[in-house]
DNA sequence: CTCGAATTCTATTGTGCTATAGAATCGCCA
DNA sequence: TGGCGATTCTATAGCACAATAGAATTCGAG
């Protein structure tokens, strides 16, 4: 899986990185933060194991670049679809859509359960990443009480936890259940959540 | 936290064991299988790091034990509530609420995260458990389903791994979200999916 | 073809962790 | 009280890992 004889541009560094953090997020996913060694990462890389710290200043950062690489591009196709004129039903869709899409799932999965185990400071600039997502979600479900769509009696911030914990399951079950594929598991969620939160007349 | 002088029935021995197990589990809940050391766990315990293999043969065999002891009560009050002759509606709401409930959360909260890093043999004895829970979740679903109670073109295991979606999510957000009550939370959660549920009329 | 920056390498240090061996202590019961 | 099993202890082996230092190599630009 080694890139050989790569050219060199500013392009090319920046693509290096990118290989390397999708390396480690490969491997922490797998083996999970702590039970990954750096050995592992360049292992898939073909590289030596000293040969990291070119990148990383230490196994912490290269978990925070993962977390941050993988949220990063989260919220912005949010905001997106966010700023759309949909309605809110189609953008909880979109959002469940999107949200537990199969693609960069090793990246989920850090951000997930990873990331509890960094230090404080860089907690914290991932936790603003986290927050920014979370209200998006949050505003879309007050846009669609405040236009009559959804019931007026839902706690909006337990349905956009609802959401976001639906959401983050598909994501886990995703390889660990043979029979469940992405299309059935993300229309019978969509299905269920629609239906739980419009209004029924 | 140490236990003093504790006398030694039969009664005692067992109880012991459980506290140690108690120690591991909240351990492993706050650092992770591999972040935790089994030093922590004594340090909880108060006796020496070695001491800790007199309980088990490995730190592999603390984990085990913690997932098995773990989930044993879980299935068995699902069980009972699988068993009553409530309403499919009534059992989905005290489903969550026993699933979601924050008693022995560390021990739900290693269970959901750490199970697999489990070795093989041991996965599949705690995956011969998990099986029985998901499959008394879908009886449940799919006699709601029969009873007219459900809609009838629910995806009776879809369903089902979106009620677990829902519990675990609710477990890993408590000790996160301040605002978030477990009253709160599992009230909001089953309206929303006694309401995805049900026919409406 | 050569210079220099980017990238990877070799070699090593120090630390922390699991697990084992065997000795010491504790507390119940005869 | 003395013995015995249950429990905890001391001491240490042995390994895996993160991280540093500095040398060697690669590759594009000029």
């Amino acid at each position: 899986m080694k890139a050989v004889a790569e050219p060199r541009g500013a392009a090319g560094v920046r693509r290096r990185l990118s290989e390397v953090i999708g390396a480690a997020a490969k491997v922490f996913a797998q083996r999970g933060y702590h039970g990954a060694s750096t050995q592992d990462i360049a292992d898939v890389l073909g590289i030596r194991q000293a040969s990291l710290y070119y990148y990383f200043d230490s196994k912490e950062a290269a978990l925070e670049a993962v977390c941050r690489d993988g949220h990063e591009a989260y919220v912005e196709r949010l905001l997106r679809i966010a700023r759309s004129d949909a309605s809110a039903s189609e953008k909880v869709a979109q959002v469940l859509l999107h949200h537990a899409a199969p693609e960069r799932l090793d990246f989920t999965l850090v951000f997930l359960r990873e990331r509890r185990f960094l230090p404080g400071p860089a907690r914290k600039r991932i936790r603003a990443l986290e927050l920014r997502y979370e209200r998006a979600i949050q505003r879309i479900v007050e846009q669609g009480i405040r236009s009559g769509e959804f019931r007026s009696d839902l706690d909006a911030r337990m349905t956009t936890l609802a959401l976001l914990g639906l959401g983050n399951s598909a994501a886990v079950w995703y390889g660990r259940e043979p029979d469940v594929t992405p299309e059935r598991m993300l229309r019978a969620y969509i299905d269920l959540l629609v239906r739980a939160l419009r209004l029924t007349h």
